[in-house]
DNA sequence: AGGCTGTGTCATCAC
DNA sequence: CGGTGATGACACAGC
């Protein structure tokens, strides 16, 4: 058993340095106690393997997100940012430790703690400690950022020295003593968080029947190892923090400050700066650097150590970390700088249980490039249905765009798909009667096949120059299916207008506005007939976009919540899991004190001299930390006589 | 032939 | 009070 109990150890210890290596923090102190396993870290909350797996797989994303081509309605944007502030007032509930961070890693003897010459160090053994944090809410995240810095710091070092894991790369680190450099395995984050936690679980498992009370004394010795071990390399520690506090406080910049204390800026980077997220890696090479002052620090902090490296996003986005610093970044040491930052803000980001952000990050880049000012400024804010609308503007199809009135949606791609080829088909038909009115522009115009109501082009002026966006409306009507629909069910009112002599196509009746509108019926003199056409056309046509304003709005709306029930769904078997773990924990701590307290029972005497019975006694722990021996009291007797108690006050009652 | 889906239209309500 | 947007309901066409 004991040995089993010692091949344990070093695999636990070979583990936990994996652990270490990716963020985890894994304690090793109560499990070499020999009383307490390792299971603490599993109420690590956010910071934990489960927690990650989300952030990391946004960054395996390209985008950075699973995009949704819609846009959201801007109650959505309010509900995701109240789940985003409820999910932050969950915290991260922690069991204190005193050891939550320890990095193994092999320096050689005669290398100096150099940081810059770290890349060829193998053969010392550095640890890193973090001592007494406790932070057991996400709203200390600044106070345990600061604690907890050194641990990350050190990590993304180490991440560093892994060469190939410069800049943070995302990849599994390979083991020290494993000395083969060709297992390079390229693993997702995600997976690798997913993979480290159900390791976790089974190392809960392994734990718990391994605690067996037979190899406490091999634990025993573990501990002093351990204990002669950490106070020998608590030098090599000072070392560390010399060798990074000296970086760090070379980083004078507000910056910096800016992007340790993430926890705004990460809401500012998902509120005002879409680029910040993965997007970033397809969009920087069309938007200027210059308008992105204040990201940097964002995007370095959002995507340097695991987007793919294949962007260069990391190492332009890394500059104001690394340019203070850094003085070969073949070195590879200094880089680990911003990554430890960027590590550092991972951790932030992952202990703010942002399981659900990929549904909220999508919503709300989709608003905000909806929101780009550009955009606005083509697109009118009319749903595009008034004179004024510009709704043509070369944006792609299928895009909304979020409008300042109160219809929210511009649809110009698919708006009233019936009037536009109607045109064609009068060109058709050969039935041009009106060609003062309807002029070969009005012509050209079906001919653009314009489907949408919003074109104030073709009702201003119909010049083909004045129709930016003709390509780009060619490809809807490449349809044939709509052609053909349109064709079918605008004739009908395009007919009764021509029938009844009005010189205005439906385009141009529901797209004036409608003070033009009534001149037009006032100027012209038309009859009660034609004015009623007239009307009922321009209903009709409006009427028909908003029906599929609506339309689209509702399958927002239902996309939007089915993506809430699966973000939701994620987050309780999340929630179960790590109540699951917790049961087992609180199982496993039970037993340990009960055994432990049989084991200090067992060795204490009585005034006679005779060994305490573990049955007759307990162990209790006060306030203050003593422990004292308190006789157990027969809960049978007492449950007896209270019974009889009971039965003598009910008589008495009676 | 019947179900499903997309679209247009009408009626109604609210602003 | 009229115009307009939003939306449920219905009809119809296409698959």
């Amino acid at each position: 058993m004991q040995i089993a109990k010692k091949y344990f150890t070093e695999g636990l210890i070979q583990f936990t340095i994996l652990l270490s290596l990716i963020g985890v923090r894994v304690d090793v102190d109560s499990y070499l106690n020999g009383y307490y396993p390792p299971l603490f870290d599993v109420n690590l909350g956010p910071s934990s393997a489960y927690t990650q797996t989300p952030f990391h797989s946004l960054r395996d994303n390209l985008d950075g997100y699973s995009v949704h081509p819609k846009c959201p309605e801007l109650d959505y944007f309010f509900a995701t940012r109240r789940l985003l502030d409820e999910v932050r007032t969950l915290g991260s509930p922690r069991f204190p430790t005193q050891l939550n961070t320890w990095l193994v890693h092999q320096v050689s003897d005669s290398d100096q703690p150099d940081p810059g010459d770290s890349s060829n160090g193998n053969n010392r053994i550095d640890i890193n400690l973090e001592v007494g944090s406790t932070a057991s809410n996400a709203n200390d995240e600044g106070k345990h950022l600061q604690s907890s810095s050194q641990g990350e710091r050190q990590t993304t070092q180490h991440l560093a020295e892994q060469g190939p894991c410069t800049s943070g790369a995302c990849q599994l680190p390979e083991e020290e003593d494993d000395g083969s450099s060709g297992g390079e395995e390229r693993v997702s984050p995600s997976q690798l968080a997913h993979s480290l936690s159900l390791e976790q679980e089974d190392l809960l498992d392994s734990n718990t029947s391994l605690s067996d009370p037979a190899a406490e004394p091999h634990a025993s010795a573990v501990n002093q190892h351990w204990s002669h071990f950490l106070a020998l390399q608590i030098a090599d520690l000072d070392d560390l923090d010399s060798m990074v506090s000296e970086p760090l406080s070379d980083l004078s910049d507000p910056d910096i400050t800016g992007a340790i204390s993430q926890d705004v800026s990460l809401r500012d980077a998902v509120v005002g700066g879409p680029q910040a997220y993965g997007r970033v890696s397809q969009r920087a090479e069309a938007r200027p650097v210059t308008r992105q002052q204040p990201a940097p620090l964002l995007m370095e902090s959002t995507n340097s150590s695991h987007l793919d490296s294949s962007s260069g996003m990391t190492l332009d986005l890394a500059g104001p970390f690394t340019s203070g610093y850094n003085v070969s970044r073949n070195g590879s040491s200094h880089d680990g700088m911003g990554g430890c930052l960027d590590e550092a803000v991972f951790d932030q980001i992952n202990m703010l249980g942002l399981g659900g952000m990929d549904a909220i990050d999508s919503h709300l880049l989709n608003c905000l490039e909806s929101i780009n000012p550009r955009l606005l400024e083509d697109l009118d804010s009319d749903s595009g249905l008034s004179l004024e609308s510009g709704s043509q503007g070369p944006t792609s199809p299928g895009t909304s765009v979020v409008s300042s009135s109160s219809s929210s949606y511009c649809e110009d791609d698919r708006g009233a798909t019936g009037y536009s080829s109607e045109v064609d088909s009068i060109n058709s038909k050969g039935i041009a009667d009106y060609s003062a009115v309807w002029s070969l522009e009005d012509l050209s115009d079906g001919v653009w096949h314009d489907h949408s109501y919003s074109s104030q082009a073709l009702y201003h002026q119909p010049s083909p120059t004045s129709f930016p966006h003709k390509g780009i409306k060619e490809e809807p009507l490449s349809d044939d299916e709509d052609q053909g629909l349109d064709s079918r069910e605008s004739s009908r009112d395009e007919m009764r207008a021509r029938a009844l002599r009005i010189p205005f196509t439906a385009l141009q009746i529901v797209n004036m506005p409608v003070d033009e509108f009534l001149e037009v019926l006032e100027a012209h003199g038309f009859s009660g007939e034609q004015v009623t056409l007239l009307r009922d056309i321009r209903r009709r046509g409006k009427n028909k976009l908003a029906a599929q304003n609506c339309r689209k709005r509702k399958l927002d709306a239902i996309t939007g919540l089915q993506e809430e029930v699966a973000r939701l769904q994620a987050q309780r078997n999340r929630l179960l899991r790590e109540k699951q773990l917790t049961a087992k924990t609180m199982g496993a701590v039970g037993h340990q004190i009960k055994q432990l307290s049989r084991d200090v029972l067992s060795r204490l005497r009585d005034d006679s001299g005779r060994p305490l019975h573990p049955e007759r006694y307990t162990l209790q722990c006060g306030a203050n930390g003593r422990v004292s021996v308190q006789p157990v009291r027969r809960p049978a007797v007492s449950t007896t006589a209270g019974s009889k108690t009971d039965k003598r006050k009910k008589d008495k009652k009676q």
